[in-house]
DNA sequence: GAATTTACCGGTAACGTTTCCGGTAACGTT
DNA sequence: AACGTTACCGGAAACGTTACCGGTAAATTC
């Protein structure tokens, strides 16, 4: 019950041979006899030995830790990235750090730093709503952490990150030209904080929609809810004293498009009869929600997985040019993901 | 650049003296002169010292990790929980590990096996919905770690494990009750999967609210949505057959009753005129569908407050007897956390 | 048959802390 | 004046693994 863990020592102890000997049968390196691995697995089996992942981080520079940081922990599509990180990179044998930025650069720099005092492998990004820089990221990759950004993301950014996204544009684009196609006049736009960047493209996906097929795009039309929460109903509100209400609203992502439609209830505006409402997220729920919400479905699972094996490919090709004692020269990636239009009640 | 981490002996070296000096300076012992401390501190802070977890770790024989298991990723509720774990834990210099097991039982003995490797100072788990007995729990306990259970228990388990619970049976009681003070006559629940301890309390106090008023709780009005999911369809059919329709329906937790809300839409059936719509939960969403649903509330964030709490001053109980030579024996507690009912617009 | 690989293994020094055991000097105490 | 305390610090041994270098014997080459 109490007694001592058993160690590689113990391992070599037992089978007369020496420690490196069973470090590296253990860990499946070259130069090893397989009939010694075979012993030493088997008694290490026995023996209930188990790899004390400190020690060997300590001796390798490896943790074998992913941090993955995203803005908000209580979002059903970040929890559905985070399974698709995981079914790549648990397999290889990573953990994950899951930290929560809270919206807010000040918190996500902090947590790069704690990434960093953890010694991680690598760090899976989403950005903040209001991140605007990236100068936390730098840090992480002078200390030679690959990064690797997913869905939020900053566009004029210098440093050289891989980043599995969607193509938000078109996001705005397809949901618009949706609306259009369903005969809606007047297409209103709630849009995020306004210097988000990729609530900014999908804005002008809406107004690339809009001005192809001959809508006027007045500035009326296109209202912010800064917190992507509680302002939306100040969004709505500016959209209802129009004289010429619209007949439907593209919310910038599936969250407000639900508040939307509760704000419309409490106002007794029927759903789609007198305004329509669309989201982009694809999140689960929308089909729970009366009336049910179409929506641009993003691919957030595989979003998990090609972030994680992009972020697989960096590390191995850090270690690989460490090996050969080349510099790493790292670049740019950007992966998009297919979107898809969800057609159900609200439209 | 590529210059080495600065360690524990470069400070010492700079400042002439000694490694374990250092080290007690850094860790803010005693045994230490308060103007070394200080000139430590700086010289750690100029030079950009920081501390190798992996290696006071290995030392110390701890990680500062603690491994989080939640049946599900994507469910809001759990993930208000761990925001209150991080408020309690990440102040003391925790980082979390949050792992999912799916709601499966195997996947969750995986889970404890992956945190044991990775030597965790603690483990807090909320048992998955097919979870019968605890005996990967146990392994955990002969490990010497710490573990909490929290949400989801075992109501028999023989594992002295603290838990931080709701009074589950209270919560069916005074759903009920507000049901029956409504003036609503047939009131039906739908259960989780049958032998789920928590299902089984909430349906206890179900029956035990109507009984006490009076009413017949025929085992028709008992129905499972056996997956938590998929099922309530069925589940719902089966009280619609009925010739005598329910006209109220409490659903074991929120997540089921917005799914039953939506089928309850589709079948034209009006939310609360028809039948009412209550759940368990206090998810936010509920707030937002239409009608907005009537809910009891448990605190998520304050139960991971709590069984923080708790796994802190276990590991503290832990430790403190080591020290003395003792063994430890720990003891089961529970604590009940307050509910609150929400009315809203359901019934 | 000598020279050169190849396959396998051992010894030892890291890795960056903490912990334990002493030791010294200054300070009180009687 | 001798002794015990107190406050602080240093040395060295862990902690459990990996990395590196070198060595031996067998296998291969010419």
């Amino acid at each position: 019950m109490k007694s001592r863990k058993p160690t590689i020592k113990d391992i070599a102890r037992r089978l007369d041979i020496s420690v490196s000997t069973v470090s590296r049968a253990l860990r499946n390196a070259d130069d090893i006899n397989p009939v010694t691995r075979r012993k030493v697995l088997e008694l290490a089996e026995k023996i209930g030995y188990k790899k004390s992942v400190l020690a060997a981080g300590l001796a390798s520079k490896k943790s074998y830790l992913i941090g993955v940081i995203i803005p908000e922990i209580t979002v059903p599509f970040f929890g559905t990235v985070i399974m698709g990180i995981e079914e790549f990179l648990k397999p290889l044998g990573y953990d994950l750090i899951i930290l929560h930025s809270d919206e807010n650069v000040t918190t996500e720099s902090d947590c790069i730093d704690l990434l960093i005092d953890r010694q991680v492998d690598g760090i899976m990004i989403s950005l903040s709503m209001n991140t605007k820089e990236d100068d936390h990221l730098k840090k992480a990759m002078e200390e030679e952490i690959p990064v690797v950004i997913f869905d939020r993301y900053l566009p004029d950014s210098i440093l050289p990150i891989p980043r599995v996204i969607i193509d938000d544009f078109d996001a705005g684009y397809q949901a618009t030209n949706h609306l259009i196609n369903k005969g809606y006049k007047r297409i209103a736009f709630i849009t995020g904080p306004v210097d988000m960047f990729i609530s900014q493209q999908r804005q002008e996906g809406y107004v690339r929609a809009m001005e192809r097929h001959g809508r006027s795009t007045s500035a009326d039309l296109i209202v912010p809810a800064t917190d992507l929460r509680r302002s939306v109903g100040t969004a709505l509100d500016k959209l209802m004293v129009l004289k010429n209400r619209p007949d439907a609203i593209l919310a910038f992502n599936d969250p407000i498009a639900f508040k939307l439609m509760r704000l419309l209830h409490k106002r007794e505006i029927k759903i789609p009869k007198e305004v329509a409402v669309m989201g982009i997220s694809g999140d689960d729920m929308g089909e729970l929600f009366y009336p049910s919400l179409t929506t641009i479905a993003q691919p957030a699972k595989d979003m998990g997985y090609w972030a994680a094996n992009l972020l697989k490919d960096r590390m191995d090709a850090m270690k690989k040019a460490k090996d050969e004692g080349k510099v790493f020269i790292p670049m740019s990636i950007q992966k998009f993901l297919p979107i898809q239009l969800i057609q159900r009640e609200s439209t």
